[in-house]
DNA sequence: TCCGAGCCACTTTTT
DNA sequence: GTGGCTCGGA
């Protein structure tokens, strides 16, 4: 059978073709053409729905496609009406994919698949329906990281914490990783407590829970631990839950931590039928919390499980697989998988090694431009890296080129200023006790209320323990403040009642609308006048046409909590620029992974903090990078690479030398290594304690003295000879520069403060200020940035 | 209340 | 090298 690499088997093959014994059983056969073309591990997965199943899905086996069919199956036999199913995603993206997969597939037979989503809407869900328990009110607000911290600043100001020494956002990141591993306040013992302000962090920790509480609010972590809570102390309701779900799934089971899996686990008792997918080797998220334990430890969790791997491979070519599993081979403690492939032939991985950031930029251009010229396109590319400060050398390398790219994630639109201002001011119509929201809006715009005034009103509202809203609407709360603040407190208040009143028969965008308008935030930012404020408005334009779809206040501000991401639209031809992390589940015909070196991948950091488990999971990382290539992968390292604006040089990665030798070409550029003068020769620095010996074997030419330990083959990379040391700065003007080759725009001295111009990636602007080369550009979409004057022409 | 100097720290990222 | 934050002065 050919393999497509875009779809496997997506030639379904006519089931009169299929014999007899691999179809479903009698009674779906005629009416199953979704089992066709499935290989026979996938439909063993898809067919096992009794009991656990662990599905060890190795990367590009057609893992979301077993998922879907799966669901399909169930309900198209009527094993399970649409309701009983749980089915459980980390991400909102994977939750609507497969969803609207099963939809394509099923029609409306497929309606009223409601709990299917990520564990933290599902949780919320649940949670909305049960938190009086837990002493929330149902229209209970669930905070981001940035409420959160603020909440802790305060929590730990209140509380005399020297915030120099013990800040709130590594505090934060302690209750994090406590409720990631379903840790209650109660349950922190005096060890891990002595981690945080001297001992004080189970008792920090309560307080914070009681601020929250006080405020009708949880945090992310919350969602999951409340249910948790109700489930122990309330065995009816937890019965009551285990009864509706018959059938369990989750998706990227690797990544679950603590407190997923103990949640899943409660309700998994009631049916025992429970199907998890995940691939060990791409457990990339243990830093936050997940536990790959939790995939490794499964067939003792639940004795009797149906272990199936899925092992065949339809996405890259033999040597990208080979070279992937080489790789990850150095990794202990797997489930162990062996990925194959029916597809033949394809190109080994290129190795190449460049003097610097900037050629490698370059390089990885050319590269692109060649692929282009081939007839291939821009969006068939994709450049992963590690660390997202490795993407600007190629946003700059583009942007003087005119090649078009996207960087995927950074920040986003629902995290903007504007954007988190409306919603603290819808947050606060809709649930009155929302501190966080108050103190954001109450003086933004301007109406009086200063620090001070907040400060009185703060300090009553806490000895009465009411929340600030309370605090000056009942208690007489704003008789604290005198003068222009007290009118400003009144005026706050009388507002927010009024819109509170509109909320109940005004539909959402209007009610936005109208609370930006008399709030005075639009008339704010009209008055600004700064190139950013008009893009504020547009956005605020956006988020009020994103309300249409949304019937109700809470259900819109619920989504937005929990569903940060908005679709942005999709662009058409660009090559995309993402982290390694980013690029879980996606696939790409050409993929650049740069920067492979000691240090930087695996990160120095990652190794230092977590020692040999670091290690694996950035080898895991490693994996996922070469994985996602179709046809070609091309690896990069450096020689010298800036970090934190310091000229280092670096080893090649590790992970270069893991990959076997049968699976790699090294490409060497000519005029970096080996042509360069004798003066600069020295011994390569070693750091971090990792002695590079394939690269000590290529620059000493010396074999058998530094043949690698373990043994593992000796690999053949040939890099031509030794980096020259870089001497400071002095040494990279010899360096083949990218700056050079001229940009094609119109030359500096044309430009003027005022100017209006064009800039390929930011659009139409004007020129605010000029320092060399330099160019300070308001532009009329991006705001204000910096620019090279190459980089922009006269418009 | 706003701005500049000085200081620090600096992965990965979803919900 | 850079951006984010705090603190002090105008």
């Amino acid at each position: 059978m050919t393999v497509s690499p875009t779809s496997p088997a997506t030639s379904a093959a006519p089931s009169a073709g299929i014999p007899v014994s691999q179809r479903a059983a009698p009674r779906v056969a005629i009416s199953a053409p979704y089992l066709a073309g499935l290989n026979p591990e996938q439909k063993e997965a898809v067919e096992a729905l009794d009991g656990p199943v662990l599905v060890l899905a190795g990367a590009g086996s057609g893992k979301t496609r077993v998922l879907t069919t799966r669901l399909v199956h169930l309900l198209a036999t009527g094993r399970a009406k649409p309701w009983q199913i749980l089915a459980v995603t980390f991400t909102n993206k994977a939750a609507r994919e497969m969803k609207e997969r099963v939809a394509h597939m099923l029609g409306p037979a497929s309606e009223g698949l409601q709990w299917f989503g990520t564990f933290h809407s599902i949780a919320n869900q649940i949670l909305r329906r049960h938190c009086e328990l837990v002493g929330l009110r149902s229209s209970f607000t669930i905070l981001d990281t940035d409420d959160q911290i603020r909440l802790i600043k305060q929590v730990l100001e209140a509380a005399r914490v020297d915030e120099k020494r013990w800040p709130a956002r590594l505090f934060a990141g302690i209750v994090d990783s406590w409720k990631n591993r379903a840790l209650s306040p109660r349950r922190v013992d005096a060890h891990m407590a002595k981690s945080f302000a001297d001992g004080r962090a189970a008792e920090l920790y309560q307080t914070y829970q009681d601020r929250l509480k006080t405020l009708n609010c949880c945090d992310f972590g919350d969602l999951l631990l409340h249910n948790i809570t109700i489930f122990q102390q309330h065995p009816d309701i937890l019965e009551d839950w285990r009864g509706r779900f018959r059938f369990l799934m989750v998706d990227e089971y690797q990544d679950t931590n603590t407190a997923q899996y103990l949640w899943l686990r409660l309700l998994a008792q009631g049916t025992k039928n429970l199907c998890v997918v995940g691939d060990d080797d791409q457990s990339i998220y243990g830093w936050r919390g997940a536990e790959v334990d939790n995939i490794l430890r499964f067939e003792r969790d639940f004795p009797g499980a149906k272990v199936v791997r899925l092992e065949r491979n339809y996405r890259s070519t033999a040597h990208i697989l080979g070279a992937a599993s080489g790789l990850i081979a150095a990794n202990s403690g797997r489930l162990g998988k062996t990925l194959w492939t029916e597809a033949e032939g394809g190109e080994k991985v290129e190795v190449r090694g460049v003097w610097d950031g900037e050629t490698e930029a370059r390089q990885v251009s050319e590269l692109i431009e060649d692929w282009r010229r081939n007839g291939r396109k821009y969006s068939e590319c994709a450049i992963l890296v590690r660390a997202s400060w490795q993407m600007r050398a190629f946003e700059e390398r583009f942007i003087q080129l005119g090649l078009p790219y996207r960087v995927i994630g950074g920040p986003r639109f629902f995290e903007r200023a504007e954007i988190r201002d409306a919603h603290a001011w819808l947050r606060l119509v809709h649930q009155p006790d929302d501190d966080l929201a108050f103190e954001r809006v109450v003086n933004n715009p301007r109406r009086g209320v200063g620090e001070s005034s907040l400060q009185k009103l703060q300090i009553f509202a806490r000895a009465r323990g009411v929340s600030l809203c309370q605090a000056a609407d009942f208690h007489g709360g704003a008789d604290e403040v005198r003068g222009v603040a007290r009118t400003g407190l009144n005026r706050f208040l009388t507002d927010l009642s009024r819109w509170r009143k509109q909320a109940t028969s005004l539909p959402l965008p209007e009610l936005a609308e109208i609370v930006l308008e008399e709030s005075g935030y639009v008339e704010m930012l009209q008055a600004e006048k700064t190139p950013q404020s008009q893009s504020r408005l547009d956005n605020l334009k956006e988020l009020v046409e994103a309300m249409r779809s949304f019937d109700s206040l809470s259900g819109y501000l619920e989504h937005v909590q929990l569903v940060m991401d908005l679709d942005r639209p999709g662009a058409d031809d660009e090559v995309e620029i993402m982290t390694l992390h980013a690029a879980k589940g996606l696939e790409f015909p050409l993929v650049f992974l740069p920067g492979w070196e000691e240090q930087v991948f695996p990160s120095q950091r990652s190794v230092d903090e977590n020692g040999i488990k670091g290690l694996e999971e950035e080898r895991r990382l490693a994996y996922v990078g070469l994985t996602r290539a179709r046809e070609r992968a091309v690896i990069l390292f450096s020689a010298n690479r800036q970090i934190y604006g310091r000229w280092q040089n670096v080893l090649p990665s590790r992970f270069i030398d893991e990959i076997p030798e049968a699976h790699v070409e090294a490409v060497s550029e000519t005029g970096f290594f080996g042509q360069r003068g004798p003066a600069t020769i020295a011994e390569p620095a070693v750091t971090g304690g990792y002695d590079s010996p394939g690269w000590r074997r290529l620059t000493e030419n010396r074999g058998q003295d530094f043949a690698p330990s373990g043994g593992r083959t000796t690999n053949g990379h040939t890099f031509g000879g030794r980096p020259p040391i870089l001497e400071g700065r002095a040494g990279r003007v010899e360096a083949p520069s990218g700056k050079s080759t001229g940009p094609k725009s119109t030359g500096p001295g044309g430009i003027k403060i005022g100017a209006r111009v064009f800039h390929i990636k930011f659009g139409y602007g004007r020129v605010r200020e000029i320092e060399g080369d330099k160019l300070t550009i308001a532009f009329d979409k991006a705001g204000e940035k910096k620019v090279l004057a190459n980089f922009v022409e006269a418009a």
